[in-house]
DNA sequence: CAAAGCATGTAAGCAGTTACATGATTGT
DNA sequence: ACAATCATGTAACTGCTTACATGCTTTG
């Protein structure tokens, strides 16, 4: 239970079409979601079978008809109630970490060579989550004061997250030079 | 890409059964995947068909038969090559951050459940890692000391990660205190 | 006597991805 | 001239999950 949801909560702002959803969901990083459109245009074919969105078709010249999609009551509801549920705990998987149990198999130098390169990676995902929240900030919507909030709570949560990760592996390098050459 | 290096670890200490994969997966948190038969075999199955593992099957009296898998040259050559590829960033998603997205549809209480219901997830969560790491501290195999430092750092970082997020919980909790209620 | 463990597997389905297809318009 | 934007959609695939099926043995 997944992108059906986040696309009732963006349609609850106001209607969009498939294509000005995919690009909402293609632009926010804390999204996951990649925003491609076989996903989304299939969700919305299911979304209105089940009476939980309204399509308005309309017809522009110079540009393809556009399907308007709105949200119903039922809808709201279904949206509301899943606000309302349980809470899940955040799926994370890490391949790296994953890899790292078995780094016997790699020598002293190979092993730093892959730290070092997840480790430009994270570097380089710190910097574009500060960029994007940096520009985020200018052109923030209507938001009341609550909303405001709790999004910059998120997104800075999202970058601590990095850069906590970060900090770990700096560690681990440290803590790695101290076992010189594991298979000599 | 994916369950099948992790197979191939696991196999490159040595041979294993289908079964005794499938609780190795099933017993360790860090590996997220779920022990679920269904994707071993069938992973078992394409490994032997790509020539990167052998089939041995044992007859036993009182027991079913036994298929034992053990890792091939070709397979070795195969998983360091996992191990040396481009290390990627942490999946992570977090379906309670994108509802709070949309945390302006509820109201100050309703909020504040999900929040402690989250946190009460978390707190169990931190609860359940530390048990394990204790655990596994006492049972640990014959690792070389680069290994077992390598393991609890892993180990010491995702409890590290769900602490943080209580952390950031709780200062969110208390932010909020200041917005006693946004929809009157 | 029931539940858990050993040991294999299949079937059906969900969520998500990549790539393809069409076709006009606008920007570099 | 080429690429990007607008706007819809389909086909084929991967990875993973749940649930089912079988059948014998050990443990509580």
């Amino acid at each position: 239970m997944s992108i059906r949801h986040a696309i009732l909560g963006f349609l609850s702002w106001k209607p969009f079409t498939g294509y000005e959803l995919k690009k909402r969901f293609a632009d926010s990083l804390s999204f996951h979601w990649s925003g491609n459109n076989a996903q989304i245009y299939g969700s919305l074919v299911k979304l209105h079978e089940e009476g939980l969105v309204t399509i308005e078709v309309r017809q522009q010249d110079k540009r393809p008809a556009q399907k308007i999609y709105t949200i119903t009551e039922a809808g709201r509801r279904e949206l509301k109630a899943w606000l309302l549920a349980e809470p899940e705990l955040p799926e994370l998987r890490n391949l790296f970490h994953i890899r790292l149990a078995w780094a016997e198999l790699l020598g002293s130098r190979e092993l730093e060579l892959t730290v070092e390169a997840y480790g430009r990676l994270l570097e380089a995902q710190v910097l574009m989550c500060r960029e994007t929240r940096r520009r985020g900030s200018e052109e923030t919507p209507n938001r009341s004061p609550r909303e405001s909030f709790i999004w910059k709570s998120v997104e800075d949560n999202r970058i601590e997250g990095f850069e906590r990760e970060l900090a770990w592996l700096r560690s681990l390098e440290e803590g790695l030079k101290n076992f010189p050459e594991a298979r000599p």
